[in-house]
DNA sequence: CAGTATCCTGTCCGATACTG
DNA sequence: CAGTATCGGACAGGATACTG
């Protein structure tokens, strides 16, 4: 994805989608969600070919997504663990997924979230920390933030948002 | 994205990348959360090809997300409005956007969501409908649903879950 | 085991020209 | 205005062979 320059540059999805954009980043990072560390780990649970597994590893390494570690000497052996940037990635991968059950399982869903203590299916929802009201499109919108340009003003002028 | 199978396909994470895998396809549904429904609205704002435009809408079209309606009949125009599994990815595209505020806005976020009412940013958070709980890699784990098979039950063995 | 090195194919994507 | 048609390049991704 080194695109030079697309549309809605300054927009934050946009930023965050050239870190993750790639297909292959996202199944990764759902692998080492589960814990999966090491090379042929990934290799087998995803299918993936050698050379692109160490591309997309090397590129999720380069934006901080993943830490490449030294666990062992000789021979030199790495294990990729998650950084904090990495893990705050997961209400992402789980908004994903509660859209993917909800939409594309007809047979019910393969996958769930579960709480740990109770082991209860959990139902995934974005809410207002501040306030906690549920995040819907009547509810909320999108603004320009502090560091809005006049670009990203004028796409967010009220008049335009008709989808609610 | 016709690849025949992949790593996890029965994966709900991976099912959902099917359909909004491909880069542009998020880039096009945010717009269309901001309003925008007609062709070259979409190639003006993102400055994508024609032809990729129509290629993508189309997908969109095909994997149900958007709709294309004959809005005016001499000459044929369309509008390509979100339906209701479009307008469910909201919250995918919330948290990927408050992610990339997060982690790549060191000047300060240019986008952000506030509170229609009371125009008070947000701040999205993932929480369990029935608990209220957030979910947080601490307090929730993935784990096989009831159309689970053996494949996903070994991925998600407790062993497996390192990562917290 | 954990990759690297090559080669090849598909297709994503951009640029441009054209049409009702 | 709303696309379709065509061309070409870059690169994601696959297959395979090789190495310490």
């Amino acid at each position: 994805m080194q695109r030079k320059s697309f549309g809605g540059m300054s927009c934050p999805i946009a930023r965050s989608l050239e870190r993750v954009g790639e297909w292959w980043s996202i199944l990764i990072l759902r692998d080492a969600f589960l814990g999966v560390t090491q090379f042929d780990q990934f290799q087998k649970s995803l299918g993936i070919a050698p050379n692109m597994l160490t591309r997309r590893l090397n590129a999720l390494v380069e934006s901080g997504l993943l830490e490449r570690r030294l666990y062992q000497a000789h021979p030199p052996r790495h294990e990729y663990a998650l950084t904090e940037r990495g893990r705050d990635f997961r209400p992402v991968l789980w908004a994903l997924l509660a859209w993917g059950n909800k939409h594309f399982a007809p047979e019910g869903p393969s996958v769930i979230v579960v709480d740990r203590e109770t082991g209860q299916p959990a139902d995934p929802v974005l809410v207002d920390r501040v306030t906690g009201k549920e995040m819907t499109a009547d509810t909320f919108r999108s603004a320009p933030g502090p560091a809005a340009d006049e670009y990203q003003r004028t796409r967010h002028s009220p008049s335009q948002e008709v989808v609610r």
